[in-house]
Parts: structure tokens; C-alpha cells; sequence
DNA sequence: CATAATGTCTCTAGCGACTAGAGGTTCAAG
DNA sequence: CTTGAACCTCTAGTCGCTAGAGACATTATG
């Protein structure tokens, strides 16, 4: 049995994250001191981990409601969980092709001013001013 | 001189988006009809095309600020401007490098599982309760 | 010229996933 | 028993929009 605080400390996951997972349902409500503080056991501990880790590769609230309720039922089937981490998968990717296609533009713009003109001729400006000189789409 | 719709039509910029453009101090307040209607010109149009497309490239609100009060002072020096784009490119490539240790370890976990199975063995499931298992930090 | 349809106005609230702060209570150490 | 850290709830703020309500303006058609 240990506060939150403590928790905090064990998950890296700060006081007030914690009890805001617990408003929006990802965390139960734990048990309570007379005084009315939270105390958790080792299995509120491991839920942390998980949401913690979960959210760390991405994956939203939902999400990992979704994977929690499932983990709450060993006997039904995992099909759900491995469609969610697909989905994120593919989020990810999606993400990763913007990104470089970004990446790729600004490249280009900033190597096309070093700083020292003045901003009537920078092409920082220019390029942020017509899309038509971007190499791709983005 | 035209409208807010049309001047939506013509930068695919929301209508609503463009209201809160000005909110922000994005766009300068444009001139009204005597029925209180906004009517852009050439100039705002231009200006919104620029907002478009740095948004695009994933400049903050508060680094376009900073662009377009550079571009209405055409002689100061642009150093600001290629500073913020440089740490905009900086930005976008820790993104990359983000996602990326999340797509390696993703797919690790997608992998390691067909949805055929039950919940209590799901390595979707095991993976995420358990970073021991993930190959590199993310 | 009257009406109807579409467009526009302001204002407020909501999204996701927190984060910060105020003002008050409880706990643990000395 | 006192002190100070940790805890409590509640509200509001972050970013960049987006949606809706209820009222007014403009434009197209008959
Ligand atoms: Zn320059
Ligand atoms: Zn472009
Ligand atoms: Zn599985
Ligand atoms: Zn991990």
C-alpha cells in the first residue's frame, strides 16, 4: 500500500497525470486513507506500467481503455488488441512519411539563407510565401 | 475585394480557421461592409496563403507570428527567420526519431501476435505490460 | 420588389492529454 | 505537538482549431 506520490515516483508518471487517468476511467479509483488519500497495491502499480508504456508508443486514451478491458477478460479473444496496435502501427507510419516529406521542404529552405541578408530577399520568406517552389507535396 | 467564404474557397483555409486567424492576431483585421462583413484583398489573401503553408510545414502559430512581423519590415536583418526555421527542421527531425523507435518496436509487437489467440496470452498484450521486452528506449 | 436560400456575424463550448494554481486538509518526522 | 511536506478538490489554461446556437446580411430567383 503506498500513496500516490509514491507511485508517481515507481511509474514516472506525476501526481496529477495519475489522478486524471483516474477521472477519464483508465485508472480505477483506489482505496482511500480515513483522511481520504489514495493508496494503491501492486496491481494499480502494474495498470500504471501499462498505461504509462501504452502512452509511450503512442497510443491514445481510448485505445488503451480498449487494451485494459481486454486484459480484464483472459478468455476473450485477443483480435481487438492486435487490430488496435495495427492501427497505431500505421498511425505511426503515416506520421514518419509526413514528417520526411517536411523534413525534405524545410531542408531545402533553410539551406537557401545563412542569416546574413536582409529579410526583403530571404528565402526562408520566399519559400514560405509560394508553395510552387516546394519539390513535393507535403 | 472579397469574402470570407470565397477567400476560404481560394486558400482552402476554413472559414472559422480564418476568424481565428485574426483572433490570434495572425491576420490583421480586414476592412467590413456596411452590413459588417469581412472583405479581403490581394494582400490578405496573400497573407493567408503564407499561414497555409507554414502551418503546413508545421510552424507554430507564435513562429509565423514572427515570420510575417519579419516580411512587413523588409530591411531588418533575417536572422530570426532562419533561426526559426532551422529550429523548426531541428523539431521535425527529433519527431522522426521518435516515431521511429516506436515504429521498430511496434512492429515488433504486432508481429508477435495473429489475433487468433486468447487475451491472457496476447504478446500484444505481454509486450506492453512489460518494456523489459523492447528491444531499444523510445 | 418580395421572398427564399445561402452566407456571415458573435459568442460559447468542446476536442486530447495533460499542466498549473488556489485554497484547504492530512500525514509523518522530530 | 508542531512543523512541513504531501495530499485533497476544483477551476482554468495550453494548442490549434472545430462545432453549434441564434441573429443579421447578401444574393438569386420568381
Ligand atoms: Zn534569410
Ligand atoms: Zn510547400
Ligand atoms: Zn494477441
Ligand atoms: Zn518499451
Amino acid at each position: 500500500m503506498f500513496s500516490i506520490g509514491e507511485l508517481s515516483r515507481r511509474t514516472k508518471v506525476k501526481v496529477p497525470t495519475i489522478r486524471y487517468y483516474e477521472t477519464v476511467g483508465l485508472l480505477t479509483a483506489p482505496e482511500r486513507t480515513e483522511g481520504n488519500q489514495r493508496r494503491y497495491d501492486r496491481a494499480g502499480l502494474q495498470r500504471l506500467n501499462f498505461i504509462r508504456h501504452a502512452r509511450d508508443l503512442g497510443f491514445s486514451i481510448e485505445a488503451i481503455s480498449s487494451l485494459i478491458e481486454l486484459q480484464d477478460h483472459p478468455d476473450r479473444s485477443c483480435q481487438a488488441a492486435t487490430d488496435i496496435a495495427a492501427a497505431q502501427l500505421s498511425d505511426v507510419r503515416a506520421k514518419i512519411r509526413r514528417l520526411r516529406a517536411l523534413e525534405k521542404e524545410l531542408l531545402r529552405i533553410t539551406k537557401g539563407c545563412d542569416g546574413e541578408g536582409v529579410s526583403e530577399d530571404c528565402y526562408v520568406l520566399t519559400s514560405l510565401a509560394d508553395h510552387e517552389l516546394c519539390e513535393r507535396q507535403h
